[in-house]
DNA sequence: GTCCATTTGTCGTTTATGCAACACATTGAT
DNA sequence: ATCAATGTGTTGCATAAACGACAAATGGAC
C-alpha cells in the first residue's frame, strides 16, 4: 500500500493507537471515546495522534478499513478468481462484519461504515475483474463499482430480512444475474 | 529508583528488549542468543539496544533482577516486618527463582546470578532493618550484607541436598540464630 | 443564558529511535 | 592458515515521538 511505512515507529505507534481503539470500543460507544481516551489508554502523546490521523473520524475510518480487510483477506484473492464461489464468500464475510460492528456499539456511523465497506470491494473486484480481463479499459473500472454497490446494497437488504435466509441462500439467488453480466464485460 | 524512566518511549523500548530476550531465552542457551537477535525479534535497531544497555550481560544482569524483584515483590515488604515468617518467604522466593532459571537454560552464569540474588537481598534487608530500627548506623548495613550472604548460602546449601527437606523447614532451623541475632543489632 | 471543566487541534522545542556506515572481533568452512 | 560471513560497539545525521503550552471548541451544571 503506502511505502512511508517502513519506519518500525511508525508501526509500534499506529498499532497501539488501533488497538487501544479496538479495546475500548469493547467498553463504551464510539461517541464517547475521546482522542484523549485513546492516547492514555495507549501511552503516547496526544500530539502524536495527530501526527498520524486527522482526528478521530480518521481513525475510526482507517480500523474499520483494516478489521475489514482482514476479514475479506481470510479469502484468498491472489488464487479464487470471481465466480459463484468467492462472490459468496465475500458477500458472508461482509455481512460478518456488519454483525461484528453492530456488537460493538458503532451505531450511528452507518454511512461511514457503508462508505468503507463499499470502497473496499471497489478494489477488490477491480483487481480480480483485471486478473480475469487481459485488457485494461473503462468498462472494468465501471463494473467493479457496480458490483460494490450492489453487493453492498444486498448485505443491507439481507439484514432488513434477518432471520428469513442465510447470507449464502440470499446471494445465491444473485448469481445467475451477476456471472452472465461478468462474463459480457 | 530511577527517575529518568519517566519518558514513556523508553519504557516501550525497554520492555520490547527485555521481553525478547525471555522470549528467546526459552529456545537457547543464553551463549547462543546474540544482540541481533535480540533487536530483530524486538522490531528496534541495535544501535538503540545499546542506548539503553552497555552489551548483553547488562541486559542479563538486569532482566534477571527484575524477575527476581517481581518474585520478591510478591511479599508486601512495605507491611511485612522483619520476622519468622517473612524470612521464610523471601527464601522461598529465591529458591524458586533458582530453580526457575535452572530451567531455562541459564547454566554458566552462576556467579551473575548469585550477585544478584545477593544484592538484591542486601537492599531489601537494609530496609527492613531500618523500619525497625529508628537510628541509621552503619551495623545495620553490614547486618545487612551478613544476612543477605547467609541466606543466599543457605538457598545454595539447600539446593546441594536437594530432596530432603522442604525450603520452609531447611530455613526454618536457622530461624533461632537469626532472629535472635536481629533483635540485637 | 453563564460559568467551569474538559477536550480539541496546533505549535516549538527537546529527546529517543532509526538508519547507514565504520573498524574491529568472532566464528566456521575449506 | 585463510577467507568469507556474521556479530560487536560506535558514530553522525534524519526523523518520529514526548512534552508543555496555547487558543478555541465542546459540553454539562446551575
Amino acid at each position: 500500500m503506502t511505502q512511508s511505512k517502513t519506519d518500525p515507529r511508525v508501526l509500534r505507534t499506529r498499532k497501539l493507537i488501533m488497538d487501544s481503539f479496538i479495546e475500548l470500543s469493547g467498553k463504551k460507544e464510539f461517541k464517547d471515546i475521546t482522542v484523549k481516551d485513546i492516547t492514555t489508554e495507549a501511552k503516547i502523546n496526544r500530539a502524536t495522534f495527530y501526527y498520524h490521523f486527522e482526528d478521530i473520524y480518521d481513525l475510526l475510518d482507517k480500523v474499520l478499513s483494516e478489521v475489514l480487510l482482514i476479514n475479506l483477506n481470510a479469502i484468498d484473492f491472489e488464487k479464487s478468481e470471481l465466480n459463484e464461489a468467492s462472490i459468496i464468500d465475500i458477500f458472508v464475510a461482509i455481512t460478518d462484519f456488519q454483525k461484528a460492528l453492530s456488537n460493538r456499539c458503532h451505531r450511528g456511523y452507518d454511512e461511514t461504515i457503508a462508505r468503507i465497506i463499499r470502497e473496499q470491494l471497489e478494489i477488490i473486484f477491480y483487481g480480480m475483474l483485471r486478473k480475469q480481463q487481459t485488457e485494461e479499459n473503462e468498462s472494468l473500472k465501471v463494473t467493479a463499482v457496480i458490483l460494490s454497490w450492489g453487493i453492498y446494497g444486498a448485505s443491507v437488504e439481507w439484514r432488513r430480512n434477518r432471520n428469513e435466509s442465510s447470507p449464502e441462500a440470499f446471494i445465491k439467488s444473485a448469481i445467475p444475474f451477476l456471472m452472465s453480466g461478468i462474463e459480457h464485460v
